[in-house]
DNA sequence: TAATTCGCTAGACCGA
DNA sequence: TCGGTCTAGCGAA
């Protein structure tokens, strides 16, 4: 028996069979209707380059190698004679093979006694795609053979796989998220002895309905409750569904760490039939500690956790989350908001009954629909970054983007026919981390009001100097090359113009694609399925060309290059500046500029300001260019709080387009650690400023807050100032107004957990603002200190704007007396 | 085992 | 009580 058909290429596993290593290949039909997995057999292997020259001789002595690995005895199953290019040499190695891929960590150490191993680390299903040639989560053709093993039972192999041509489309994957609610009246889960309460689950995407799985007895009325006996049929019913429905993809909210680990503790203590995975291998999830964190894996599905693709997402800046909790990431991903609910009420709710019982019932299933939502928002771009960086699905949702741009160049230096370099040592990261590298140029503004600017930004600035100069750890100062022949940098260092580096040629083709789709999208129906993948794509790739540069410079890296590093930002600091005396020199005033961007001062004709991109982009090399972002009819800038000098605040600044949109930067109003009240006031003013020019306006609107807040009148939402202790509560040197309100709210016995994103008010009982703090859960409506929130919030928010715009300080204070506003 | 550096600001802390 | 310095957090890019 034989076939050959197409199959998404959903999930790969290192496995077993005859004791044979191998991978273990999970397919999704093309049509959706089927998933199967198969076996294909892979040999693990590493690099060694021999100290001896003598080839023939090491590779014997090699061939010979032995270990013991958990108490056996591991050998290396063959050894071949390769050529391979190492940094900027070709030369000839070994290529150990391995009979597990749990052999090779011990045998390649080993191995180092004859010389210097390469590529031992690279994990066993990453190395098979690669060499491979496949791209995971896309369109395979795939050769699917039977044969009849020992048991006599049929297994299908993997004969062979052809990668077709990627398209963008996210696998027909079936979904289904859960969540499930636990008891733990300590505050500390303890799966060993509290029981989980409900699981709630929804099945497909976009997931209509969600049910919730229970065994309680209450809540009669509602129609979404599967009612089993105890807590051991509510695993086991869980588990049949997930089977029953075929599930592909089960996605859950922290559940790496959290709801698997329990699950799987909970069934094991009430020795529960929990087969989740598929094929019969119990329980089917395994739990592993990766660093401080846990992955859990499921058998056969795959396990997505929304809480990671949000971490990461968030990390890069490509969203802006408030709290990674799942309801505020639902919220500001869809703009709706969830059903909430505090968590010590959880257990209470449940112990009490009644109404408070049904209300977690419906916050259950709310959960497990936020939590499909947020997949759903999510799933598409993990897709991608999994095609662009060859990883599994799986693996790119636990990954840094340090590890995605790795397996890209992983791929790459494959292609290239070239051995990857070693990952530093622990002496090598912490040398490296010892001194910073010099970065950006920022230009210092002088506070005002201006009209009539123009913005223009370098696009992709740091990727696109890298491509451009061929910047990489292998080009740097090449003996082929002489300096003044070759890019040259301000440092003194120069980068190859004969061969191109991995780093610049990878970027390259990152950069290429993304423009290519960005082509093709302006040409298509927005909002469609297709659409949407592309744009998954494209923000995919973005994501991993600014993660480049991070890369050469991560202490970690297989590439790193200080002088590389060092080169890319001496070059953009001399690009920027150069520009902006070109500017200058044209006639223009330059206002500010910040790593990439340009601020110029125009006279009202927007050709010459067009006329001089034109030029300037005429004389930058490769992919460099100068875009204009946009013109602004007007724009403030402030000064610094403690300077009494002209000099203004740098990554501070409000403008606003001919639209009318206003774009505001660094001020208070986007910081979340100030509260609500001096936020909005601030907003308030600017946009008077830069829409009406009003100054009495803008004033009035101040001396009409400050006579609110001194009314007591403020409700305690909008006072509260939000921040996180990103240290241990212990391990602070000065008690700050946050880590004191925390210590209180602790005394009292309110459980606040370490590295919390907490909120606290100033009330009016204490001295110090410290002693003052009081977390927003603990404080009351009205006791709030309305001098603080005068002095010390709205004043500084709004005076140094009013000042700036050549208001007297002292004589705003006198006004605001004259009207009756009290003093300040 | 989360890419980087630059910059602003607060409130605590400390010594005169 | 003051002014300078330090610690810590968040945002821009």
């Amino acid at each position: 028996m034989e076939t050959k058909f197409r199959a998404y290429l959903i999930d790969a596993e290192p496995a077993f069979r005859n004791r044979e290593a191998g991978v273990r290949l999970t397919f999704k039909a093309e049509d959706g209707k089927r998933t199967f997995a198969a076996f294909k057999a892979f040999k693990p292997y590493f690099y060694l380059i021999p100290e001896s020259t003598d080839l023939e001789a090491a590779r014997e002595k090699v061939s010979k190698l032995s270990a013991i690995v958990r108490g056996r005895e591991a050998k290396v199953s063959s050894v071949e004679i390769v050529e391979r290019k190492a940094g900027r040499e070709a030369v000839r190695l070994l290529k150990v093979f391995c009979s597990s891929p749990g052999h090779v960590p011990k045998l390649s150490e080993e191995a180092r006694a004859f010389g210097k191993t390469h590529e031992y680390d690279i994990p066993f299903t990453r190395r098979f795609v690669i060499d491979e040639g496949l791209v995971p989560e896309s369109l395979v053709e795939v050769e699917i053979g039977a044969e009849v093993g020992k048991d006599g039972k049929l297994r299908k192999t993997v004969k062979r796989t052809r990668q077709l041509p990627q398209s963008p489309t996210l696998p027909p994957f079936k979904m289904m998220s859960f969540d499930i609610e636990t008891h733990n009246p300590s505050g500390i889960p303890n799966p060993s002895r509290e029981p989980a309460l409900m699981i709630s689950y929804a099945v497909g995407s976009p997931a209509k309905d969600a049910k919730v799985i229970t065994y309680s007895k209450a809540g009669d009325k509602l129609d979404f409750l599967t009612r089993v006996s105890g807590e051991r049929e509510m695993l086991e019913k869980f588990a049949e569904i997930v089977r029953a429905e075929r599930v592909d993809l089960l996605c859950g909210y922290n559940s790496d760490e959290f709801d698997l680990p329990y699950l799987k503790e909970r069934a094991a203590v009430l020795k529960a039939d929990f087969r989740i995975g598929r094929g019969n291998r119990g329980a089917g999830i395994q739990v592993k500690k990766l660093g401080a964190r846990r992955r859990s894996r499921i058998n056969g599905r795959i396990h997505f956790d929304a809480f990671n693709a949000a971490s990461i997402l968030n990390y890069v800046g490509a969203f802006k989350f408030n709290r990674l909790t799942l309801g505020s990431v639902f919220a500001t991903l869809t703009g709706e908001e969830k059903l909430d609910t505090k968590k010590p009420d959880i257990w209470r709710a449940y112990d009490a009954g009644g109404k408070g019982l049904e209300h977690l019932f419906k916050y259950s299933a709310a959960d497990a629909i936020a939590c499909s939502r947020v997949c759903d928002f999510v799933l598409p771009l993990q897709a991608e970054l999994a095609k662009v960086a060859r990883m599994t699905l799986f693996d790119v949702n636990r990954s840094t983007p340090g590890q995605m741009v790795e397996g890209l160049l992983a791929a790459a230096s494959s292609q290239r026919g070239e051995v990857m370099p070693n990952k530093p040592g622990y002496a090598t990261v912490q040398a490296r981390q010892d001194d910073a590298i010099q970065g950006a140029f920022v230009k210092v503004p002088s506070p005002g009001l201006y009209e009539n600017i123009a913005v223009f930004d370098f696009k992709s600035l740091y990727p696109s100097i890298i491509t451009s100069h061929n910047i990489d750890p292998a080009t740097i100062n090449c003996p082929c090359c002489h300096p003044d022949d070759a890019h040259l940098s301000p440092t003194g260092n120069w980068f190859c113009k004969k061969r191109r580096g991995i780093v610049p040629e990878t970027l390259d083709k990152v950069l290429d694609e993304r423009f290519e789709i960005k082509e093709k999208m302006r040409k298509m129906k927005k909002g469609t399925p297709e659409y949407r993948q592309l744009d998954a794509r494209q923000f995919s790739l973005k994501i991993l060309a600014n993660s480049f540069y991070g890369y050469l410079v991560y202490a970690r890296s297989r590439y790193y290059s200080r002088e590389a590093g060092e080169s890319t930002t001496a070059l953009a600091r001399e690009y920027i500046q150069k520009t902006m005396a070109q500017a200058e020199k044209d006639g223009f005033t330059v206002l500010y500029g910040d790593t990439d961007s340009i601020f110029l001062l125009h006279d009202g004709d927007k050709s010459g300001v067009l006329a001089f991109q034109k030029k300037i982009n005429e004389s930058l090399p490769g992919r460099m260019e100068l875009e204009l972002e946009d013109f602004y009819p007007r724009g403030i800038f402030v000064g610094k709080k403690h300077q009494k000098e002209e000099k203004g605040a740098k990554k501070k600044y409000a403008l606003i387009n001919e639209s009318g949109a206003i774009k505001i930067r660094g001020f208070e109003l986007v910081r979340r650690d100030w509260s609500g009240v001096a936020r909005t006031t601030q907003r308030k003013v600017l946009e008077i400023l830069l829409k009406d020019g009003d100054m009495d306006k803008a004033v009035k609107l101040v001396g009409e807050m400050i006579a609110q807040l001194r009314e007591g009148k403020v409700p305690l939402k909008d006072l509260a100032v939000t921040t996180q202790l990103r240290k241990s509560a212990g391990s602070y040197k000065v008690i700050s107004p946050e880590l004191a309100a925390v210590r209180r709210a602790r005394a009292a016995g309110v459980k606040v957990g370490e590295h919390e994103v907490i909120e606290y008010i100033i009330s009016r009982q204490g001295k110090t603002v410290s002693e003052k703090a009081l977390l927003f859960p603990m404080a009351k409506e009205g006791d709030y200190d309305a001098e603080y929130y005068v002095n010390n919030q709205v004043l500084p928010a709004v005076l140094k704007i009013l000042v700036a715009l050549g208001v007297d300080e002292e004589d705003f204070k006198t006004k605001g007396k004259q009207k009756g506003l009290g003093e300040w």
